[in-house]
DNA sequence: CGGCTTTGACCGGCGC
DNA sequence: GCGCCGGTCAAAGCCG
């Protein structure tokens, strides 16, 4: 009940917010609908705005998601990450827009402190226990060195790319300097030997462009059905009845970041070249992202082996689309199955990973 | 319960 | 030698 409303709450406040702000903005194409929601949410989503990568989580949270839903309008059809990258928005820490959140935070300030003591004692703990062990050197590659790097470049013009069908467990992400947005570092999730790893980032230059690199090769067959997404998009802790006001969402030391999805790592494949290093592949791919993420992301993006998905997801994505209508991704991932039953077993695997909720707001917006 | 994301800290390469 | 910065670790917590 309080989470509710405290959702609700949030979203009001971040509705009027965003009219507020946005009335600067002139255009801001497909994000519009999506912006608008996504702006409303901004005080719950910083991050996510930041980073793009994570949107998963906020698409996660049904509950979150209901309440959005009917802020949201669907927008046309539009690539996600783009407007994402080409207009981050940044929320001045004392900037408008966080009325609403203010309101929480000082309700809940006691037990926020709590919650921060706490989690400073773990992190007291952890160095702690960290330095106790001995030391293990880290197997660290650097850029220069002999290694097996591929680097593509993605982006999200071109919806039929291949895309790899690796299963990546993200295991950090860091702002990189000189870029607004963050890295996200992946590793092959399949096999533990496996020592295949990528990064991805949104290119500075082209917003529109992922910057995926991969290192090392793969020392197991590829996967034929995507391990399940449990647990998926974990957000730093929400407190359930402070998550809009944890501030802790907000996280002061996230930079304003990138976009997109990046998340899911952009599944990319070879193809062509462009200056890159030496000994570096380099290919440039079209991301394929659908156009689903839209708002919501990319999230599910993620783990959809995109490629091959596409030509069928758009054949019969007509029809749905049609019948659905510019419909909010509500309609998600629902029918996903049933509609397409091209996608075999591999889809069902998909709806556990990517949920339905980006499937659906995918198909919906076509 | 397994698998995944998040996140701050750690570590080591690299440039100055 | 020092500091910066990128890459990685690993506990915590979430979700199916």
């Amino acid at each position: 009940m309080d989470a509710d409303w405290d959702l609700f709450a949030v979203v009001r406040s971040c509705k009027s917010t965003v009219k507020k702000a946005s009335s600067g903005e002139p255009s801001n194409r497909s994000s519009k609908g999506n912006t608008s929601g996504c702006n409303c949410l901004a005080s719950l989503q910083l991050e996510e705005k930041y980073d793009p990568f994570t949107f998963r989580s906020m698409s996660r949270r049904a509950s979150l998601q209901d309440s959005r839903q009917p802020l949201l309008k669907q927008p046309e059809p539009t690539t996600m990450g783009t407007d994402r990258g080409k207009n981050p928005i940044i929320l001045s820490p004392g900037g408008g827009g966080a009325s609403g959140q203010h309101h929480l935070l000082q309700q809940q300030q006691p037990q926020q402190q709590q919650q921060q003591q706490q989690q400073q004692r773990q992190r007291q703990r952890r160095s702690r226990q960290r330095v106790q062990q001995p030391k293990v050197p880290r197997t660290r590659k650097r850029n220069n060195q002999n290694m097996n790097r591929t680097v593509s470049h993605v982006t999200d013009d071109d919806p039929r790319s291949p895309s790899d069908q690796w299963t990546w467990r993200k295991y950090g992400r860091k702002p990189i300097k000189g870029s607004p947005y963050l890295r996200h570092y992946y590793k092959c999730s399949s096999s533990e030997e496996c020592s295949a790893r990528k990064h991805v980032e949104r290119s500075s230059s082209e917003p529109d462009t992922y910057i995926v690199t991969y290192t090392d090769e793969h020392t197991h067959p590829e996967p034929k059905i995507r391990k399940s997404r449990a647990g998926g998009s974990r957000r730093k802790k929400l407190p359930k009845a402070d998550n809009a006001s944890s501030s802790s969402s907000i996280s002061p030391t996230t930079p304003p970041s990138a976009p997109e999805d990046g998340a899911t790592a952009p599944n990319v494949q070879n193809a062509g070249d462009n200056g890159v290093k030496e000994g570096e592949n380099v290919n440039t791919v079209a991301l394929e992202t659908s156009p689903v993420a839209e708002y919501d992301d990319g999230e599910d993006i993620i783990m959809i082996p995109n490629a091959r998905f596409y030509e069928y997801l758009f054949d019969g994505l007509g029809e749905l689309v049609h019948g659905a209508g510019g419909g909010s991704g509500s309609s998600s991932g629902i029918g996903l199955g049933h509609s397409w039953p091209a996608f075999g077993g591999n889809l069902s695997s998909w709806g556990s990973c990517n949920s339905g909720s980006s499937a659906g707001s995918t198909a919906g917006r076509g």
